[in-house]
DNA sequence: CCTTATTCGGATATCTATTGTCCGATTATA
DNA sequence: TATAATCGGACAATAGATATCCGAATAAGG
């Protein structure tokens, strides 16, 4: 079970976001060189933020990205289904109708107790994840970071952002 | 994030495992055809439960698996990490450190809002499948099975059992 | 004691999903 | 309308999961 890369690029990308001043974005570029990753994979899961209602887009000359809603509206579950896709982790696939012993469909009603077992614990993570949104991953960074490197965050901000309707 | 098939595979041989005749196992063989799975796929999850301590092996003729140890101390967790392996799914690769606003490492020493947040995750997951053992499994299973259906698993468990030091 | 039949263990191929890259579609500006 | 800049989706490379095979190990019988 591995959380893909993307995952982590994405959930910093957009927590950086919220520090842009209201009605400004920044590109990809620039996300990608913020983070010290390759631009073109970076863009590639900025696509799917925005496939998913999480940015807003635009294309084009003065294009990039912003949040497309109020940031404690954003979950890390939200972005984390974004990238991955939303299908559970654990797929069961009934293999209790195979073999000699095999389980007619018509007793197969209820899911098996290890399938219920395993999606119960996907439920759990995915509550806790729901419960952190993006406020709270940078409410936690204004904690942590001392002054002047957050100082330095808001002056590249400023630089960076692009006008964004 | 998706969880191996091996996984299912090794949890539903576990849990047939537990209805077996004391010393008694079964064959890597029996556990493939029971459950309709090819047998070389199967006995490397076997394999892989072996490494764990999970199940006790007998190489050669009249060799098989059964449960090391009583199956109310096994739970889905043992099962899944010996499978997948004991590493976090999601791994922090410390991006905040590189950049033109990259922190120093000794502004890193605890670790960022993300990964914080999804380590918890990760063990609200693992806390739930630590809570499900195979006696809880095979007790879901009994409630669930028409008796007859029951009856049949307990003929061929005879049938295929074979008497294990 | 040695041979033989049988079973597991690790090395080896195949396939799928993740990771990474590129070029065309799109749009504000002059 | 031409141009430069930016994103979107199609395309390749890599890693991991899936599936398989053959040699090592072992109990039974001669």
């Amino acid at each position: 079970m591995q959380i893909s890369k993307g995952v982590e690029w994405a959930a910093h990308a957009a927590a950086l976001m919220c520090g842009l001043p209201p009605g400004t974005g920044l590109r990809a570029e620039a996300l990608a060189r913020y983070h010290g990753v390759p631009k073109a994979y970076m863009a590639k899961q900025m696509q799917a933020l925005s496939k998913a209602g999480i940015v807003h887009t635009a294309r084009g000359k003065n294009g990039g990205y912003r949040l497309a809603r109020s940031a404690d509206a954003i979950t890390l579950w939200d972005v984390m289904r974004a990238i991955e896709g939303d299908r559970p982790a654990f797929t069961c696939t009934e293999i209790r109708q195979n073999g000699p012993c095999g389980a007619t469909p018509d007793q197969c009603r209820q899911k098996c107790a290890i399938a219920a077992a395993f999606h119960a614990a996907e439920a759990a993570f995915r509550d806790h994840l729901q419960s952190v949104s993006l406020v709270g991953i940078a409410a936690g960074v204004l904690a942590d970071s001392p002054p002047d490197h957050l100082r330095d965050v808001g002056r590249w901000l400023e630089e960076e952002a692009v006008p964004l309707g």
